[in-house]
RNA sequence: GGAUCUGUGGUGGAAUUGGUAUACACGCCACACUCAAAAUGUGGUGUCAAUAGACAUCUGAGUUCAAAUCUCAGCAGAUCCA
């Protein structure tokens, strides 16, 4: 159905050669240029190949990169693979066949796919995140942390699912069974390595300010770091030694505490839980663990919970005041403890009128018997707070809590540590290991990388056990000293790999360093770092964590990693849904390719709509890409292959030249906006004048060639060898537009009277607002309408419209 | 429930940031080429009315000489968070 009339399946290839060979892309530092380091997030090669959504913000990337280099910039354009990961892992089980092997297949697929699109990548550059080479200075990293001390170990709690002998990913659960199998799961406690990003907390949220980021990027993680200021408060417990401490942003509400609730796996429900109630406690604790946090914390959920039979003394009053455990309140949030204020707040005031717990009002306002209050008021039932407002009696009560050693004013983050082990084989091993006695000793820089075994087992050992623990001859062995040591079996997660990559394509093959020193001062920060939104927060956080890390420890010279950010939006199926396998309305595309080119795909893609918004696929829309190059094609070539006898040296027409010198101005402004689709758009309109042209001027119409050259630079450079340029297109210079040729001699404006577009009236464009007058109320339609009546207002807008009041 | 974003022809989307609403493309219609079709080229295409004109940017109000654009209220959808 594709009716070419150019040969983009021999002209693809053919320049695709022609760039490898001669190495076209390859970025050198050069210090006469200024640098433009442009990134993709790179892919994880999984099975299925590329998918369109990956071309999309590569098209995207690749076109800035092409652009940069014609504007004299010194461009590092690159890509590699996140390959660690579970479905190479999960594939192992299934089938025994090494990840290492499913990774090189697939790394080997996805390149010669993206090899196809003609993306302008410096290949020698390519990371594999899954390389010892490259994990070595993971790991390295990793010791950088530990000696930072921030890395530490913590009993937390996973999911465990019998059925699959697997510890499972909170994404992996769904209503306490596993998505694969619907197995049941259950929380096991496991020690596990944490790192300290809440020390960074500050820093990450203040170095927002700073970046060229989408505003949701940076409000997504603004809310996730969660800062919120409020109050630690100590509550003692009755008749017993232990203080209970809890964090509230509401420290005036002191006086309406009327309960405390902890969370269930909190470390002092065991010691207070009163014989009565032990029971019942246990049972509870039980059915907790199995629920997820989002669960717990739903807020439309009936609330559930147990008394302990303990008591806490309310420090404002004195008051007893007794002791739940519920499973709203989190572990591992906060101090896992609660202060329950019932009468102003919601959860809490549910939860008191379902189990009939005293609610005392304290803020003056609201219907106490129908709903909680949060709004502000003057305090009443509050002692030494009575008649204060909200903001007053937070900072009396803090300075009073201080001052009598209650407690005082505190920053709180929802930030949480990041727990960093996961059970798995195919993930870095972290360099780590314990004498008998279980002291901690990190291993010696000089002897990373520490290598993946090679084994054959890749299921889990047991409960919350990695595979690695199964290969004894890895994990046992015995240092000069004779003693015998036990290596860490957890392994990374997969952000680590990602989380330093960019770096490492500046110096790719350093073996002394992570990154050459000064390769990595001229080449940081990346410029612009384009990739899908799913990464708003985890990645892009995580990322920027390391990499204040390692600028502390004078190993980068930068504080941000990543200047300038851009999320391309979805592309959906034909039906306007997320494409996938189960509803079939995948595009592959290497069948696009294949049916009508590469340069036709890279077009539709930016043609489609904004970059950031989610768009659905058209296989109509593909076509009319395809027949626009097609266009450009005949306007150069005629049907005998030569070119196009309207293309000479003579001087183009004044409307064609002046559409020229637009296109050259609104494609290089809409290309630095990252507004592809109207840039094309703006090609078209070219094409579609020049159709209705009898002299092409030869100059213009190579200049035009540089313009596609971008968006689809294999029809470009074959046109440009047609045009017998020698010059390398990659690298030539891009047009500049002639200002005087955009200037109007003349300007027509729309008249408006009382706001409805009435005439339009064409004045010279010096002539000045009186005479523009006596043009317009000399109008033969404009005297039709202000005939007999009275003229209000009379207003020129230079250079736009013309607007006349009458009454 | 909260945060952020979006809402324009039959469809994807433009609109110089308050100034001629619907650029460009898809689809559809017509004409040319053709024995015919495809491809290609040219023209038309918001709705009602057919000379004029009236009405149209999710709904309703407001600000303004002028609102798709700004403000408020509501409705619908998307993403993230709870």
């Amino acid at each position: 159905m594709s009716n070419s009339l150019y040969s983009f399946a021999e002209i693809e290839p053919k320049w695709q050669k022609y760039w490898e060979k001669n190495k076209t892309f390859k970025t050198k530092i050069d210090k006469s240029k200024p640098k433009y380091y442009i990134l993709d997030m790179f892919p994880y090669p999984s099975g299925n190949g590329l998918h369109v959504g990956h071309p999309e913000g590569y098209t995207a990337s690749d076109i800035v990169s092409r652009y940069k280099r014609m504007k004299g910039f010194n461009v590092l354009h690159p890509m590699g693979f996140d390959a660690f990961g579970l479905p190479a892992e999960t594939y192992a089980i299934q089938t025994g066949t090494h990840p290492k092997i499913t990774t090189e297949n697939n790394i080997k697929n996805f390149t010669r796919q993206l090899k196809m699109f003609g993306f302008s990548y410096d290949w020698d550059r390519k990371i594999n995140t899954t390389d010892p080479k490259y994990y070595k200075w993971t790991q390295w990293i990793f010791l950088q942390l530990y000696k930072k001390g921030l890395v530490y170990e913590k009993e937390t709690p996973v999911w465990w699912c019998e059925g699959l002998k697997s510890v499972l990913a909170n994404e992996e659960v769904v209503n306490g069974k596993s998505e694969r199998g619907d197995y049941p799961v259950k929380r096991v406690m496991l020690k596990q390595w944490m790192l300290k990003i809440t020390k960074y907390a500050d820093r990450l949220l203040e170095g927002l300010d700073k970046l060229d980021w989408p505003e949701s990027v940076k409000e997504m993680q603004r809310n996730w770091i969660g800062r919120s200021e409020g109050a630690e408060v100590i509550f003692s417990v009755d008749q017993r030694e232990e203080k209970i401490k809890v964090f509230t942003t509401r420290s005036d509400t002191l006086f309406g505490a009327t309960y405390m609730v902890l969370a269930p796996e909190h470390p002092l429900v065991e010691k207070i839980t009163t014989d009565e109630y032990k029971e019942e406690v246990e049972n509870y604790k039980k059915q907790a663990m199995t629920k997820s946090d989002l669960v717990r914390t739903e807020l439309e959920k009936d609330k559930t919970g147990i008394f302990t039979g303990g008591y806490a003394i309310n420090p404002v009053n004195n008051q007893k005041i007794p002791i739940w455990i519920s499973d709203y309140v989190l572990w591992g949030y906060g101090t896992g403890a609660i202060m329950a204020v019932p009468a102003h707040d919601q959860r809490d005031y549910e939860f008191a009128k379902k189990f009939e717990i005293k609610i005392i009002q304290v803020i003056n306002g609201g219907d106490i018997d129908k709903e909680s209050y949060e709004g502000d008021g003057i305090h009443i039932n509050s002692g030494f707070l009575n008649d204060l407002n909200k903001e007053d009696a937070i900072s009396k009560m803090n300075s009073w809590l201080e001052e009598n050693n209650y407690g005082k004013a505190q920053v709180n983050y929802k930030l949480r540590d990041w727990l960093f082990s996961r059970q798995r084989y195919w993930g870095e091993p972290i360099p780590l290991y314990k004498d008998e006695a279980g002291k901690i000793y990190p291993m010696k820089e000089s002897e990373l990388p520490l290598k993946l075994p090679e084994t054959e087992k890749y299921k889990p050992a047991g409960a919350g056990k990695s595979p690695l623990a199964n290969i004894r001859e890895w994990v046992e062995f015995e240092d000069n000293d004779g003693k015998k040591y036990f290596r860490e079996t957890h392994t990374m997660p997969q952000w680590a790999g990602s989380n330093w990559y960019y770096l490492r394509y500046i110096s790719p093959d350093s073996e002394s360093r992570l990154v050459d020193e000064n390769d990595e001062k001229y080449w940081m920060p990346v410029d612009f770092y384009i990739g899908g939104a799913e990464h708003a927060v985890l990645h892009l956080l995580y990322a920027r964590f390391w990499h204040k890390v390692l600028f502390d420890i004078g190993a980068v010279s930068t504080d941000e990693p990543f200047q300038k950010l851009l999320n391309q939006g979805l592309i959906l199926g034909t039906d306007g849904e997320k494409m996938s396998k189960s509803r079939r309305n995948v595009v592959n595309p290497d069948d696009v390719i294949k049916e009508f080119g590469a340069d036709s795909l890279r077009i539709y893609e930016m043609f489609m709509g904004p970059i950031e918004r989610p768009k659905p696929w058209s296989t109509k829309g593909l076509g009319g890409s395809h027949r626009f190059l097609n266009r450009i094609w005949r306007l150069y070539i005629a049907d005998n292959g030569e070119l196009n006898p309207n293309i000479k040296d003579e001087k183009s027409s004044e409307e064609f030249e002046k559409e020229f010198h637009k296109t050259v101005k609104i494609v290089g402004e809409h290309i630095e906006e990252t507004r592809f689709n109207t840039a094309i758009s703006q090609m078209m309109v070219f094409v579609n004048t020049g159709y209705k042209e009898n002299i092409l001027n030869r100059e213009m119409m190579t200049k035009f060639i540089q313009l596609v050259s971008p968006f689809a630079p294999h029809i470009a450079e074959e046109l440009w060898e047609k045009m017998g340029i020698a010059e390398n297109l990659t690298y030539s210079s891009w047009p500049v537009y002639n200002k005087l040729k955009l200037v109007e001699d003349t300007i027509e404006y729309p008249v408006m009277i009382n706001g409805k577009m009435r005439s339009k009236v064409v004045v010279n464009a010096d002539d000045d607002n009186d005479k523009i007058k006596e043009i317009v109320l000399n109008d033969s339609r404009i005297q039709k309408f202000i005939e007999g009546k009275k003229i209000f207002k009379f207003l020129v807008i230079p250079k736009k419209i013309v607007t006349v009041v009458i009454k």
